[in-house]
DNA sequence: GTCTATATCATGATAGAC
DNA sequence: GTCTATCATGATATAGAC
C-alpha cells in the first residue's frame, strides 16, 4: 500500500506542520521539530513538498479551499433563494466570518487550530505569505464585496471595502486565540466567561461587525468612486 | 563624549531593530542583520541590551512608555473636564485608539513604522512577547476599561470587554499596514484611496469602531458579572 | 519511496585583545 | 567600550544507499 503510506506520511506532516506554525510561527519553527514531532524523516518534508515555504503553503491550502468554496456555496445558495433582489448585509456578514467561525467546531477541516493559525499568518510579516494568501482570496473577496455593494448601494464603495478590511481585523484577532486575549481580559472575566468557544463568540462578533458595518457615515466622507 | 557616543549606538541599533522587526518579525530578523545595517559591530547588541530578546523588549518599551503615558494623561483631562459625571464613549475610544492613530504622524515617537510594527506584534505566538506586552499594557488595559464601565453602565461588562476585544483587532489589523490590505483592496480601490493615511483612516476607523461598541445587544445574552 | 549521512551555511552568544 | 575571532548549535537542503 504505497498510496495510503504517502498520503499517511504526508498528511502527518501537514496536520503537526500546522499544529506547530500555530504555536511558534513560521520562522520560529524548524522543520527537524515538525519531522520530529511527526515521527517521519527529516528529508520527508522536502520530498514531499520540495521546501518549507511550499509546506506551508500546502498547510494553507487544503483548509482554505474547502473555507472558500463553502463561502461561495453558501453565497450562492441565498442569492438563488433571494432570486435577484440584494441580500442583508447580516446574511453576507454570517456567509462570510460565520461560515469562517464554525470551522473551529469541525476538527476534520482544521478546527481550532487552523483558526489559531490563521488569524495571526493575516499579520505575518513575511512576502510570500502574503503574496500567498491574497492569490487564495482573491476570488472569494470580489464576489463578497460586489454583493456588499449591492446590499449596501447607499454607502459609497470605498466606505464599504474599508470596512470590510476592519471587519477582517477584529475577526482575526478574535481567532488568532486566547491568549492574547490577556491583553484585555486577565481581570473582570474568568476563564470560564472569556473562553467561551464559538458558539459563544459568533453572535457576539457578529453583532459587533454589523454595527460597525452598519453604522451612519462619518461627516466629511466623499461620494463614492465613480 | 562617551555619554553621547553610548546612547548614539543605542539608539541606532534601536531604530534599525524596529524597522527590521516591523518589515520581517523577529524571528526573521538576525542581529547580523540588525548589526550591519546600523553600522555598529556583531557584539553591541549584547553588551548594549543582553540579549535579542531584551532588545525586542527594548525596542516596545521606549514607544509604550510615551504612548501608554499619553493615554493616561488625556483621559485624566477628560476625566478632571468632566467632573465626575460618565466620559461619553466616543471620547474614551478616541483617547485610546485615536492617541494611538496620531502617534504614526509623529517621526519623533515612532511614527507609521513602529505602528505596524505594534500591530503586527499583537497576533505574534511568542510565549515571551505577549506576556512582556500584557505587562506593558496592563494599567492603561484597567483605565480604560473602568472609564467604559462607567460610560456604557447598562451594557454588561462582559459585552465591554469582549467588544473592547473587537476593537483592538480592527484597529491592529489596520495599522498593520496596506500590504495586508492587498486581501481585500486590490480591486476597486486605486493606491491614492487606500493608502490614505492616518487622517483619512482615524474617523473611518472611530466610525466602525464606535458603531460595534454601542451595537444593541444580541438577544440570549445573559446579564453582566456581578 | 524512504532513510542515512552529510554538505553548507547562518544563527546567537562570548572570550579576550586593545 | 569596541572589536576580532571563534564557539556551539541549529538551520535547510541534498546525494546516494537500500
Amino acid at each position: 500500500m504505497p498510496e495510503n503510506r504517502r498520503n499517511a506520511t504526508r498528511e502527518r506532516i501537514l496536520d503537526t506542520a500546522e499544529t506547530l506554525f500555530m504555536a511558534q510561527g513560521y520562522e520560529g519553527t524548524s522543520m527537524r521539530q515538525i519531522t520530529g514531532q511527526a515521527q517521519v524523516n527529516l528529508a520527508a518534508v522536502n520530498y514531499h513538498f520540495g521546501s518549507k515555504e511550499e509546506l506551508l503553503q500546502e498547510v494553507f491550502r487544503r483548509r482554505l479551499k474547502w473555507l472558500n468554496d463553502e463561502r461561495l456555496r453558501v453565497l450562492d445558495a441565498l442569492e438563488a433563494e433571494a432570486g435577484g433582489h440584494a441580500l442583508k448585509p447580516s446574511q453576507i456578514v454570517d456567509a462570510f466570518f460565520g461560515t469562517l467561525l464554525r470551522m473551529a467546531g469541525d476538527r476534520k477541516h482544521g478546527g481550532p487550530v487552523f483558526l489559531r493559525l490563521l488569524g495571526r499568518t493575516l499579520t505575518e510579516p513575511s512576502e510570500f505569505i502574503r503574496t500567498f494568501l491574497a492569490d487564495e482570496y482573491r476570488e472569494v473577496m470580489e464576489r463578497f464585496k460586489s454583493a456588499l455593494f449591492k446590499a449596501l448601494p447607499d454607502v459609497p464603495r470605498v466606505e464599504i471595502v474599508w470596512r470590510f478590511h476592519f471587519m477582517l481585523g477584529a475577526t482575526s484577532y478574535a481567532i488568532a486565540g486566547t491568549d492574547t486575549l490577556r491583553l484585555v481580559t486577565d481581570w473582570h472575566l474568568d476563564a470560564a466567561e472569556a473562553d467561551g468557544g464559538p458558539e459563544r463568540l459568533l453572535p457576539r462578533l457578529m453583532t459587533f461587525l454589523l454595527g460597525g458595518l452598519r453604522a451612519p457615515l462619518p461627516a466629511g466622507t466623499g461620494p463614492g468612486l465613480p
